[in-house]
DNA sequence: TAGTGGTCTAGACCACCAC
DNA sequence: TGGTGGTCTAGACCACTAC
């Protein structure tokens, strides 16, 4: 065939074709963030559209938050641009105004498992790669984390060294992994502590949780991870924007 | 001047003046949804620039949920656009999944009143109208409001007829004031329930409480609403899409 | 200074809708 | 059938970045 398309619905309009072809090539890690994806000019060519057609389909990929742009030096692989720490859960500035010292994350576990059935649903699997956390705010234990991933996107995660780790585990997947989260949902609801998450977070059993579930899905919209956090419902706010 | 820009900045690129200029007109109650406003070709020859460049300013107020376009009919003001029904706080399904019977909305009040310190932070003004609504489902109250909306927007509001009420707020502000929602932020957190609000929702004083904090803004920004929602924890449960 | 993205033009043809 | 938005072209010039 003359264009260079991958394989997509030829019924439809270039642009939407080509932001597909760009889409798989991000997936399947044809580009970093550090180097500039080909111009405009070059994918013209390549692809046998107008610039005007290139300038819409990366239009659409810039939106989804995918890529970036920057004048005179060219267009970029955005990523992690998915910034969802769970400390934007807690006030990160005590009543004074001054800011608290340096969120902690410690890792507790990280092992193959069966995934709970809440799990499973979400990501479509029971093969996963289990990881327990520990976050603090000025050594104090503010969330407790289970967060399940699938096997056969992480292979070897578990086996990983601890150096491979940072603060927040995006970055990872996307270095390690190839895999870029976009979009997540949350789910905010109450609950009580257990014995097990009483203990890691210095409260007492029965005590009142914040309790949030996550799922997070990859730039083709295929669920890549599930989470449950918990932390005491005091002090607990939860901010969220509506378009 | 010889283009029909409103006082937008000079320095801007011209689908940003055009874009600004359309908002301004949508602010001003220019348009209704039952009406498209008026055609690419027409905007292209009433501002003195190509279609090309009315297709980027249309685009940024679609993309912003302001306008729809609609093939072959015309572009149309899209209002309210906003859906954030504080029901979608809780389950609408019993644990069957049988729906349950349909939200029903009491206004308890509607008067003049000074705002209290966190609405009238939020909206720059303490001189507001204040609603107290209790929200029910299947007869079961479930959440109540208190309400804050500022006079010189709202000038009126509190002598309206009963009538002039759905059980939706943000349609009543657009048709009777031409006040537009177009975002909100919300931050959830948890409390204990006072007396009063124990009493409306007919649960226990000092019960566990889920409370939702709403600041809402109109097409320009500028914030037109502060609301408090509180309902009983248990069973509470929010939903929330991060990109 | 060469190359990039940012803006803008003046058309063309197509798909769709309302009359 | 006429008018609308949807797609696409093949340029032009500008603002900015990197070297």
């Amino acid at each position: 065939m003359r264009n260079g398309f991958a394989k997509t619905d030829a019924r439809l309009p270039a642009y939407a074709r080509l932001r597909d072809t760009l889409t798989a090539r991000i997936a399947a890690g044809d580009w970093t963030p550090v180097q500039p994806i080909p111009s405009e000019a070059q994918l013209a060519r390549e692809f046998d559209v107008s610039i005007g057609t290139v300038r819409k389909a990366v239009d659409g990929l810039v939106s989804e938050g995918l890529l970036e742009r920057r004048q005179g030096s060219g267009t970029y692989l955005r990523a992690p641009s998915f910034n969802a720490t769970l400390f934007r859960f807690f006030p990160m500035r005590d009543s004074d105004g001054a800011p608290l010292s340096i969120p902690q994350s410690k890792m507790i576990l990280r092992s193959r498992a069966k995934a709970p059935a809440e799990a499973a649903e979400a990501l479509g699997t029971g093969k996963v790669i289990k990881i327990v956390r520990l976050r603090s705010l000025s050594d104090l234990p503010v969330l407790f984390e289970e967060i399940y991933i699938p096997r056969n996107r992480f292979a070897g995660f578990e086996v990983l060294p601890d150096v491979a780790f940072g603060p927040l585990l995006y970055p990872t997947y996307f270095e390690h992994f190839g895999v870029l989260v976009k979009r997540a949902t949350d789910e905010v609801s109450f609950g009580r502590a257990s014995d097990a998450v009483a203990h890691q977070l210095r409260i007492r059993t029965d005590d009142p949780l914040a309790v949030i579930r996550r799922t997070a899905f990859d730039v083709e919209d295929k669920p890549v991870e599930w989470r449950i956090a918990s932390g005491s419902a005091d002090g607990f706010r939860y901010r969220s924007e509506i378009n």
